[in-house]
This record gives structure tokens, C-alpha cells and sequence, in this order.
DNA sequence: TTGGAATGTCAACAAGGCTGACGTAAACTG
DNA sequence: CAGTTTACGTCAGCCTTGTTGACATTCCAA
């Protein structure tokens, strides 16, 4: 490191958590733990024609019943070729309904069926099991960190969205 | 919620953090961090012909220099077809050296080359800078727990990987 | 010397992103 | 009312990044 870069000073020990090893630590961290996240699921999935893009949009329509297309487009961050492609075969396998707004009659209001639930629920007891273990593990005050942690690490946009859904779960 | 699944007594409020909606919460929260986490560099890689794959690939190639591709493919969790392909394209650009091991000539071990750091450099400063916000407007007691949570959600053998790389960094 | 390990490579394929173009119906607006 | 915008769907084509399967090479080790 010959490089004119200075040490930070860390007075004491409270700015530990800024260095640059620390922080590549936490990049590394949430590496692995997305693999964790997804795996569960990814392995139910695998044996189906699915894959995350189908489950994502089947956790946030069971999530915002009724939300239109346009919304989800939002939450997601993909284009409408790319989700159209998704909902498309979920509608065709019965998974999701599409109805047509009664007010403005050019959205679709997207709903899971009872076999789209199922399959919901399948799901998310996989993700929710590895998550409520590690919760369970790390203790309250540790989810309360990862949770504020998490927050700030969103795009501005994101946390809009995830706030949200927060606020619209009852 | 008609069926017989019983309300958590919640005894207090201490296993709060455990209730399906709080763990629907962290699921969220994992999903739309996650975006953030990787927006910085994909869009710098947009503009060149990489991708996550590439970025993934010197990151680990410039935190454990003259690992060897079997080391890596463990830790990507990859086929090594799939990572010889980015390796390739590394390699060719001059991004990245390939030694024939000195004890075992089968292996190769990989290290960037002058152009490689300065890539993965520039990548890192990136996300770097998004997990230092977020760790500072979080606060230490946050980031503790974060990383708690996440080594806790990991596979085993993931932590494993994690915990090897956080030793080797001296 | 032979089996197996480590690596590389070819081919083919799939999921899931993307852009661009186009169409239709509904709603809004001047 | 005419024109524009919005919401959605769809077709076509492309890219990245993952997969499997097959096969060659090199070389260590029993």
C-alpha cells in the first residue's frame, strides 16, 4: 500500500466497522447469504418450469392482491417484455388471474388462484424457514441491525416500494 | 386465515422478530437491498462487455491472488464451463494471469494483472462506497447484527468459504 | 503403467434479462 | 371531438450466464 492513501484513525475502535476490510467483508457477506436466500426456493423450483423470475412475481402478487401490471413492472426493476413473458405462463398454468380494471379498464388487476397460492405458500415456507432459523439464531437485536443495514443500502426508489408493502400488510 | 394455524403467543413482544410477517419483511428487505447492492457495478460494467459473472470472477481473483480455478469454481458455485467462459474472456483481455502450479503443474493460478486491479478497483470503490453509506447511517450496533444475520442465513459450506476468506485477510 | 484428478474446450440448450417496433383499447386533454 | 398519452400485450432478436454431456490433455500417485 504505497499508495498516498492515509490510514483512517479510527479514534478508539468505533469506526472498526469503516474500514475498507470491514466493508468488503459485508460485500462478501451478502454474497453468500443471497445464495442461502435463494437456494431453498431455487431447489423447489428447479423440478417445476420455473424459476426466481416466476417466484418473485408470485410473492408480490400474493404480497399487493390486485396490484396492476404496471405496479409490479415497478417493484421488480424489469422491462414488460420480460415480466409479460413470466405472467404469461403463469395465467396459461392457472397460477394467476388477470382481470380488467373496473374503473380504468386498461389495467389488469393481478390475483393468485388457489393453486397459485399453494404454490405461494410452498415457497415461502421454504425462504421463510431459513430466515426465521438465522433470525432465531442471531438474535433480536442482530435482525433489528440487518434490518436498518439493509434499508441503506436501497435505492431511494426501492425503499419507497418496500416501505409501501410494509405499510399495506394490515 | 381459516385454517388452524395457531397466532404466535408472542410472549411479550421479544419474539416479535419471528412472526411470518416480520420474516416477510426480511425477505424483502434481502431482495430490494440486494438490487442496490449490485447496481453500482453492473452499471459500470454495462458499458464494457462484462457482466456480474466478470465482476464476481476478480473480486475473489484479487482478495485470494494465485487461488486455483478449482478453488474458485467452489466458491462461485458455478460449473467450470460456465466460469471458463469468463476466465477466457479475462484472460484474453489481459484482465487476468493464469500459472501453471509449480508443485501440481495440473493447476492454474490465477492473479490480476496490473489492468485486472485497476478494474476491480474501480468496481469495488463503487460498491465499496454504497456499503459505507449504508454502514454509517446504520451505526456499528446495525452492522454487527447484520452480519450476524447474514452468516447465519449462509449454506455451511458457504460460511466456510466466507470464514476462509476472512482469515486469510491477514 | 494405469487410473483418476485437474483443466480446458466444443456443442447445444434454457432462463431471463434487454431493445425496438408495432397494435389496441381506454383515458385524458385541449 | 380530435389528438395524445397511458396501459398493456406481443413479435422478433440479441446478450449474459447458467446448465448438461462429451471428449482431450496433462500429470500425479498408487
Amino acid at each position: 500500500m504505497a499508495d498516498g492513501r492515509m490510514m483512517a484513525p479510527s479514534s478508539g475502535d468505533s469506526l472498526l466497522f469503516l474500514t475498507d476490510e470491514q466493508l468488503r467483508q459485508g460485500i462478501e457477506a451478502m454474497f453468500f447469504a443471497y445464495r442461502g436466500f435463494t437456494a431453498d426456493p431455487d431447489r423447489i423450483l428447479a423440478d417445476m418450469a420455473y424459476g426466481r423470475a416466476h417466484h418473485r412475481a408470485i410473492h408480490f402478487i400474493n404480497r399487493a392482491p390486485g396490484t396492476t401490471v404496471n405496479n409490479l413492472l415497478n417493484i421488480l426493476g424489469v422491462t414488460k417484455q420480460s415480466l409479460n413473458r413470466v405472467l404469461r405462463t403463469l395465467i396459461a398454468d392457472g397460477l394467476v388471474q388477470s382481470k380488467v380494471g373496473r374503473n380504468d379498464k386498461r389495467e389488469r388487476h393481478l390475483f393468485l388462484t388457489d393453486e397459485g397460492r399453494k404454490l405461494e405458500q410452498e415457497l415461502s415456507d421454504a425462504q421463510r424457514a431459513r430466515m426465521r432459523l438465522a433470525f432465531r439464531t442471531a438474535g433480536p437485536e442482530a435482525v433489528a441491525g440487518f434490518r436498518t443495514v439493509l434499508e441503506a443500502m436501497m435505492d431511494p426508489e426501492m425503499r419507497q416500494s418496500f416501505d409501501r408493502l410494509r405499510e399495506s400488510a394490515s
